[in-house]
DNA sequence: AAATCAAAACCGACCAGACGGTATAGATGC
DNA sequence: GCATCTATACCGTCTGGTCGGTTTTGATTT
């Protein structure tokens, strides 16, 4: 049960419709609808048209059930990072202003999802530990490419703001000061001496 | 430990050693400890040394008592900000830094107390309506006061990403790193133009 | 292809403990 | 003696997890 198979497919499987990820949706969808607080393997259970024997089936323990969670998070931000990557080399395009982009863009869309990592906080912290990791290896690369590191570290710290916000709901940035933001981070680890 | 009694009262000291503070401080300590997913109404009391019926004598509600907690929060965390202003206005500081440095201040000095507004996140969101209300006060009051605005927002947002690095625990920063970037922040959000 | 069979996948009733909260009795100071 | 506060036993509910059983799957044999 090691397996781990890469989440959104669902097209090889041809008899075996990834039940895993579909509990996996199930339980975010709890998460995002309910708050962190309210995630229950009973909540997944209704959520997911599983029965209980079946949901802990596939994850053994609730602990399971949320390590399931952040890894499917953390492999989804490693492959878009690497798009990313790959599309700046091929492009020619600032490769620290493309990584910022990419991570904008998918804590954008897993807004809501990302209330799992407050879950797994909540339960026990040491199921943070791939998300450190990963956070790490991401940072590591992006100030290593930098022409001004700090600043680099700023804009990931002010992209690590913007999602707190959005986590917590405390966004009361508009749509426009949000984007305008953005692109001034973007800018910002782009150029050298900006302004 | 700064002294953050503040809450209520605390006329007649003598007998009643602002038992609610007290309470606060080892809701705090067990946040702190285990996670906020841990806090409940007997781990308090456990860590407290009062009766469950003490402390549902002074907090009605698990609910009440994340209220508590959050609100005191809030209370010094006003606090703080006003007295950097006013020493800004004293010493003729820029008010934008003095109060981007007060809120750095006041993020690291609480930080696993923090860990209070998860488990309010987690409870149930409404509890950090208060939160936002300061929050957007803070800001617009930040942004309001700066040359670069945006710049500004920037610099508050990578405060919260600091700040949430260190609830998490995703802080691999050093204290070097920290301290210099925190530097650079208040450099950014003094000068209209910098480097 | 039909029969067989073992393993994997799934089901749902059940349980022990934890949790939030109540009830009530007791201490203490005015 | 009355208000304020503390202490403990207790209750109903919820939750994570177990367990024995049932269905589905896929390989094997004939």
């Amino acid at each position: 049960m090691a397996d781990t198979r890469a989440s959104i497919d669902a097209s090889a499987d041809t008899v075996r419709p990834a039940t895993r990820d579909v509990i996996l949706d199930a339980a975010e969808r709890v998460v995002s609808r309910e708050g962190s607080g309210r995630l229950t393997i009973d909540a997944v259970v209704r959520e997911s048209g599983f029965s209980k024997g079946g949901v802990l089936y596939n994850f053994p323990s609730k602990q399971a059930l949320i390590e399931g969670m952040v890894s499917r998070l953390i492999l989804q931000a490693q492959t878009d990072c690497e798009a990313a990557l790959e599309g700046a080399e091929a492009s020619g395009e600032n490769a620290v202003a493309a990584l910022i982009r990419a991570l904008l863009a998918f804590k954008h869309a897993n807004r809501d999802v990302a209330m799992a990592l407050l879950a797994a906080a909540a339960e026990s912290p040491e199921l943070l530990d791939p998300v450190r990791e990963m956070m790490t290896r991401i940072r590591e690369d992006v100030i290593g490419r930098a022409p001004d590191p700090m600043m680099a570290r700023i804009a990931l710290l002010a992209a690590d703001g913007l999602h707190l916000a959005d986590i917590l709901g405390l966004d009361m940035i508009t749509p426009d000061e949000q984007e305008a933001v953005e692109a001034r981070l973007i800018q910002l680890v782009s150029e050298p001496s900006p302004k």
